[in-house]
DNA sequence: CGTCAGTTTGACCTAGTTCAAGGCCAGTGG
DNA sequence: CCACTGGCCTTGAACTAGGTCAAACTGACG
């Protein structure tokens, strides 16, 4: 229990950075990925003015209790959502990759239910509620597409349930594993097919979203390696045999909603 | 395991009624408490042409795979969505009171990526998606309300993450019962400050939502009563002790999103 | 070459599960 | 009016998945 040397100053450590970058795009895919964007939308996604920023791993950015004024995209890195519960314990709520709007909620629900951070280095992209709204305002389809991607998140919070609450320990990392790979994939952080993944998670970190100890995390990652399902260290994921750990966790990649389905081998 | 003696076809069971029934005020009032409607809103709403059924207990509405073509809100009674593991197990993914509108995602995904049905005996209005899509385009800020409602369900959802990944039993149970008092209290199904509740779960229903055994709940119960905190039975809930039940299962009501925060006592 | 974050392993322990058997009560049919 | 049934609740006893505690190991980095 009780880890977390999360950095207390929600903006120290970052660093302010030009606009306009490359990772920019990391919206428009994710957009498409669960909708079907015109041209024009996705020129106008692409040059909305966002302010970037650079933070180290495990930075807070907002806290239970804020009222964030704007939302933020995730540009680089990883980032999470999570409650720290009276006992101590953290429970990891969600992560996100490239091209995610974690906070995306803050533009209906005045105040803050959870925290939200950084796991590894990131750069994030940060758009004012009122420009958001302009935006959609011009823009109304992609209303609906925000609205989409705030019901597919909706269906991953389902997933985890399903995870915490009836799926053994074994199972529920090969779940894990199984979307984190097809959510790497999904971002093209990773080519499709590709079975070596970057593995952005301290085991503690999958222990918190797990619901597991730490130790318990260990042990189940070297059964997985003893047979044979997938290798998993602290930077990267090596998946040795796709159909068992799909069949281990049983995993079904519908509840991610994405609109192409990839053959996964 | 294995129980649902579930009437496996959807509709069996189902009575169709006359529409525009008092109950259907269920939806403006359900809207109000997490979103400002205007009376023009409220009239709008109140004559939302719904094609309204009855539903004998545990009877199915809608399964994954399947592709709704409309949306239904709770009229009357307690519905559930659900997923069925591999392993013979249910996983209860929430539940919905008066006023509530289970599928409402259904809108947006194609695709249930769960199954919905009711608990108890319950009435149920159906609105086409194409009717609610008429709607919205003349009413734009009720989609920002549905929207909201979406959001608030994103963040119920956490919440029973944070319980099914970290809280003790004898905590789940004391949260869970906090929430079910207080949703009651913001459909109106009791009055504000009201100890004794219906209670509408079996304990196996509770079992599966709560990601534990039969047996546990129904130890977890005595001793609640044991301690004073609450008395359980198949027909209500009266709550011994709100505070402590409170401090028990460490329940803050913040994450509901009300607009409303009735003085608990 | 010391430090620190993260990983690994062993030994022991407990919260919650599983199995099994009754008990209670409302509804039904004779 | 009574016996019977079926759904739900209750309790005991034995068991296990996963937690806790404690210590050591590894590797990156200054």
């Amino acid at each position: 229990m009780a880890e977390s040397k999360r950095s207390s100053r929600p903006l120290t450590g970052a660093r302010a950075v030009t606009s306009n970058h490359t990772s920019q795009h990391a919206l428009a895919r994710k957009l498409e990925a669960i909708f079907d964007i015109t041209v024009h939308e996705r020129i106008a996604i692409n040059s909305l003015p966002f302010h970037v920023r650079d933070y180290a791993p495990n930075t807070d950015i907002a806290r239970e209790r804020d009222r964030p004024s704007q939302c933020c995209v995730v540009l680089r890195g990883v980032a999470c959502r999570y409650k720290l519960i009276d006992n101590g314990r953290r429970q990891i709520l969600s992560v996100h990759y490239e091209g995610d709007i974690p906070d995306l909620q803050s533009l209906h629900l005045e105040v803050m239910d959870h925290n939200f951070g950084t796991l590894t280095a990131a750069r994030l992209g940060f758009l004012p509620h009122t420009t958001i709204r302009a935006f959609l305002r011009d823009h109304p389809r992609l209303g609906e597409a925000l609205w989409r991607d705030t019901m597919v998140e909706g269906s991953i919070f389902r997933e985890w349930m399903v995870g915490l609450g009836t799926r053994s320990a074994f199972a529920r990392m090969a779940h894990f594993l199984c979307e984190t790979v097809v959510r790497q994939r999904a971002a093209a952080i990773v080519d499709a097919n590709g079975k070596n993944v970057p593995m952005p998670f301290t085991q503690s970190d999958m222990a918190q979203a797990l619901g597991l100890s730490l130790v318990h995390v260990n042990r189940t990652i070297r059964a997985l390696r003893t047979r044979g399902l997938a290798t998993v260290t602290r930077s990267s994921i090596v998946v040795g045999d796709w159909d068992g750990l799909r069949t281990a966790g049983d995993f079904d990649p519908a509840y991610l909603h994405l609109r192409i389905h990839e053959a996964v081998d």
